[in-house]
DNA sequence: TGTACATCAGTGAACGCGCGTTCACTGATGTAC
DNA sequence: TGTACATCAGTGAACGCGCGTTCACTGATGTAC
């Protein structure tokens, strides 16, 4: 084998000068990954990132200045992911205004069904009251921006669409929530349940 | 001050024999208070609690095998008193079901108002992956029963009361969630809110 | 082309801490005889 | 009525562990002259 050992896959050298940011991002890989297993933020701790990755614990201070700091950036990164996924199936839905809120708020399900882990610290973690997150903002202001698409399309009923998107994102929300919290449970098709509170809370027809 | 020690709120002395059991009620009451103000319960120690009350951290094990039986006794003890208020604001409500089901719903809120710690981790903690919380069904019974007596009764249109009182505790817990995870933010009212979801949901008209 | 030097990417030992749990114990109180 | 004894309620020292963070360091790589 006449690769030199950092061009493999093995047991990792150091990154050549001027690449050290290749370190720094797999290390918020390596934490969103984790977090997504453990469901929790308190019980990340920064030595088993480390670990896992292969490095020396106080490698990671060469990135970030602490524990917490290590988390958000993995969490902002998280929620970039997020942010995109969704924002993707809006844009396919187009032009149809109730076809792009569906979309969205669909694959929102979905990415948390595939992510029960990170929902969970992205939406329930003790870091939540600690920090503000303001990266969540825009997405709360394109939730509402699509119902008032449909809305201004007359393709549900005229109304206050800060409210009706909070009803919405409240049930869809909480029904992820519950599925992500209790998994053992017999759920019906979250579908289903998304298109009733389509109809029923935002006053589309979905069909 | 001639009274012995024992009988004053003081620095605690040993309970008095076949009394054992006052220390246990004081672990948990004691360990309910903290979750409260931790709202995760991974960050409760047994240490911290012994130290709160003033007792030796192995004088716990006199009540409890380990550290997780103690948050799951807890647990089922505030739950207990959730359910013990939901029930006595359904009572209240009788006989009018949807008085009695509009009682239920916005106690429950209220409760998770005044205990925002303890309502995320009796729903929202990592202890509902690895723990059935079996004292939870009974809970999700009752609300199907009052949902089933609005229709019953011809104040709510006819349909599945599984699924209708499904959708509706989603709504219900997904915005007290959001409240709870992100207490800084300006929200509108939850009575409201409340209102909107029994009417748009259950179909029934409040007022 | 050679070489001294700065920089970069990362290491390893050590710190003090709080944790869950174990163990052998203490001392007051009630009970059997 | 006295006393030995069992039981009850609780203690204190000790264990090994993983944690976040600090510090002084190493050694490869590029650059100025």
């Amino acid at each position: 084998m006449p690769a030199t050992a950092a061009s493999q896959a093995g047991p990792r050298g150091r990154n050549r000068r001027g690449q050290g940011e290749r370190l720094r991002e797999e290390i918020i890989e390596t934490a969103c990954r984790m977090l997504d297993e453990l469901a929790d933020d308190q019980a990340l701790s920064l030595r088993a990132v480390a670990r896992e990755i292969g490095i020396a614990a106080t490698s990671v201070y060469l990135h970030f200045a602490d524990r917490d700091a290590l988390v958000l950036a993995a969490l902002a990164d998280c929620h970039a992911d997020l942010t995109a996924a969704v924002d993707a199936a809006e844009a396919a839905g187009a032009p149809d205004p109730v076809a792009q809120l569906r979309g969205r708020t669909l694959v929102l399900g979905r990415w948390a069904h595939d992510h029960p882990g990170l929902y969970k610290v992205l939406h329930e973690s003790t870091l939540n009251q600690r920090n503000a997150m303001a990266f969540k903002k825009d997405f709360a202001e394109r939730s509402v921006a699509a119902v008032r698409r449909c809305m201004d399309a007359g393709l549900a009923p005229a109304g206050d669409p800060e409210l009706v998107t909070l009803d919405l994102r409240a049930a869809v929300h909480g029904t992820v929530s519950m599925r992500v919290n209790q998994p053992d449970l017999p759920w019906p098709s979250l579908e289903d349940q998304v298109d009733r509170f389509l109809e029923k809370l935002v006053g589309v027809a979905v069909n």
